[in-house]
DNA sequence: GGAAAAACATAACACACGTTTTGCCAAACG
DNA sequence: CGTTTGGCAAAACGTGTGTTATGTTTTTCC
């Protein structure tokens, strides 16, 4: 035997400086070099850990979504449902600096999903994660008497996801000068038609 | 000299050849090589006529800008201005699978000018022109009364162009469950907003 | 304490890429 | 009609890539 090294530890030494290197250079620029090299190891290292390219870049997606989990599910615990959701939601918006690093790589992996079927499946699952989560604490507060009975919580969820995704699209390419005042603002608005229970997201005729 | 022919026509068919390149393999699955095999010729002759990798892309992007603005200036001119927002909306949602197709393209080029300037300012120039759009025939609708007057035009275009961004994210990346049908539904809860002129879309404090 | 093996570094490999060079052919010009 | 030259093919070039192979060190086990 060596010396031991804990191997899950390398591992997200490793991810995690793949994620640095996808926010400086995209994810076309992600190669094993680079990512060996900003982890302070060399490519002998890497591969002693991953056997490919491709299951480096899903271990790293995988390590982005734990990152993200842990401080989610403490914001999920806030309480009204609906407080829990502007929590949620704000950890999601490309507010900070931190976040607009983040929605970098999240679009490097959407442009990689769609022609690559591996890609593709973890980035579902992280959808059906995300929007499952916001489903459940709109039926929370729904249960809370704080959404309009009327509401789909499964489309007003995915309405929800459709507009964090557009503004941190926006965001990302800079355009469209949204500041995080006004995505606290368009995401307060969206709220409003929730809770009023008006006409949006009725189920369809 | 030598057999004349028709430089601009030759360019469009090297830039449509990208586009369908990426549509097949993505943004980063391009190569000079494919496009020029897929358009029938080698690279020497895409070369002819391009000098860099890099300005085809930017030529390809320009190009599918065409392609969409000609039947959005069509779109456009539909009355009331309300019906032609209508149109307009209509062409750039992913509702068929030629326009998936598109958001498959446009998802490549925000991953790219992420990292590429040269990109992100053609992209930049692109939301400009779709946002200004948009904000026009808001203008026009609020002239005809059909949209309140409360409503902030600019602010009103920024948030659609970010509601039909995220459809056009989950579609692409196939999560959500979001068909035609539920597409125009949001689109037209969202068009309900601010034609009721509710608290939507007001300037901030 | 010698052997085994884990943890890496280093180097080599084959390949694909963007770009450049070379060469050929046909059409237009003087 | 011969020369020129644009249009393109074909090949070569250098570089960077993912991966594999080979060393080298260091620690644990027997």
């Amino acid at each position: 035997m060596a010396r031991s090294v804990d191997h899950n530890e390398r591992r997200e030494i490793f991810a995690a400086a793949a994620l640095r290197v996808i926010m400086r250079e995209g994810i076309a620029g992600l190669t094993v070099r680079e990512v060996a090299r900003e982890a302070g190891f060399t490519t002998g290292a890497l591969t002693h850990y991953f056997h490919s390219k491709d299951q480096l870049l899903i271990e790293a997606s995988e390590h982005s979504a734990r990152l993200v989990r842990t401080r989610m599910e403490r914001a999920a615990q806030a309480t009204p449902a609906l407080e829990a959701i502007r929590k949620v939601v704000a950890l999601a918006l490309p507010l900070t600096a931190e976040t607009r690093g983040y929605w970098r790589i999240w679009v490097g992996y959407w442009e990689r999903s769609s022609y690559d079927d591996e890609v593709a499946r973890v980035m579902r699952l992280r959808y059906d994660e995300w929007r499952g989560r916001l489903a459940a604490l709109l039926a929370k507060a729904q249960a809370e008497g704080a959404v309009a009975r009327s509401v789909n919580v499964k489309h007003a969820a995915a309405s929800l996801v459709a507009l964090v995704d557009g503004i941190g699209v926006q965001v990302l390419l800079g355009v469209g000068r949204i500041p995080p005042s006004r995505q606290r603002a368009m995401f307060d608005r969206w709220l409003d038609t929730v809770r009023t229970g008006d006409a949006e997201h009725r189920p369809l005729p």
